[in-house]
DNA sequence: CCGGCGCTGTTCCGATCGGGACAAGGAGCG
DNA sequence: CGCTCCTTGTCCCGATCGGAACAGCGCCGG
């Protein structure tokens, strides 16, 4: 490949970077946080980091990129065509899931609304791609992401109290609704 | 100095390797493991390891040496003369505190008995050292030695059940009695 | 007995990294 | 305004590391 990703020092580096980042994230905050903390946490030298992101903001989405990557990989190699929609949902969360700490520091408190956004704008993607029927309209495409996006911040700032599957369920029972509401012919009354 | 350890490179690969083989002892067990599996753990190349050590002894004798260097540091640099005697033990057990996973697993059940060895060597040496008065013979100072090992051995084998001032005064009164005993006069009935 | 297999410990070369320096810019302060 | 301090992003060179190969050894099964 063209850059193979394979050398074990980069993937190392890079490891190490990442879960630095999360610890931090945590204890100060994103937007308090600055690369050489993040470097010294994960000793590793500045360069090495500017050898691979731009900023600590690429960093984030380089682990984002990868773990959509991979969501989308496990969706798709169970069958040809994918599971079926309501399994697709708790495969999705069971990927949050893994991705705990990740998320739930991005997401949470100390996150970064800059990533919320994101995270949103990925989420309505995904609403306008797997969801059947799809959305009628942009609107009720961006309510949805939003709304799992919330489901998910829920989810993680409360210790995941409930597993994905359930998670998964009554997040998709919401969305039902939305959906259907957007889809019935305007009426002036009830 | 000679070989200066303040190289970032080093220390960082020593770190890792010290992290994966507390890992591996706790999962299968220090005669079980190999430096492969350890170099595999700690994304860090075999070559790498016989770089900084000869085996996988030496790897654990280094930790194991650089934690008691530590420890004499914290007990020397209190005072002049170091604190008294009987808070002299809660430092040391803090000490082990510190390090409660490298002991927990190289003295528990996954442990080898190499270690449990050259640990009851060492208490045995700070008994003869650092106990007021010094135990009469050798006998008494191998005894303490052991005696010691166990009450560490115990406390993190239930998981430190109570702190560690508590546990050094239990111990320091266990280790009077022997002490007592062992400086009486020799006589023939009780 | 032999042959395969996995682990050890060593060696080499090219790749990556650390240390340190640098200019540039922004924030706080008097 | 100037001044200091911190951070950013980039560059270089020498140090360290990864990859891969190698012989040697013990172990196990046939």
């Amino acid at each position: 490949m063209s850059q193979p990703t394979e050398n074990l020092r980069v993937r190392r580096t890079r490891k190490l970077l990442r879960d630095a980042l999360v610890e931090l994230i945590e204890e100060r905050g994103f937007d308090r946080l600055t690369v050489g903390q993040v470097t010294e946490r994960a000793m590793v030298s500045r360069a090495a980091f500017y050898r691979n992101y731009a900023d600590k903001y690429q960093l984030v989405e380089q682990i984002f990129d990868e773990a959509m990557a991979e969501l989308l990989g496990t969706v798709s190699e169970d069958a040809g065509a994918g599971p079926p929609a309501a399994e697709r949902w708790v495969v999705f969360f069971e990927h949050i899931d893994r991705y705990h700490r990740f998320y739930a520091a991005l997401l949470g408190a100390k996150g970064s609304p800059w990533f919320a956004a994101k995270m949103r704008a990925s989420l309505t993607d995904m609403v306008k791609e797997h969801l059947r029927p799809p959305p009628s309209d942009s609107l009720p495409a961006a309510v949805l992401g939003a709304m799992f996006t919330q489901s998910i911040t829920w989810w993680l700032g409360n210790g995941r109290p409930c597993t994905p599957r359930e998670i998964a369920t009554r997040s998709a029972r919401l969305a039902g609704a939305v959906i259907a509401e957007a889809n019935r012919p305007p009426t002036n009354s009830p």
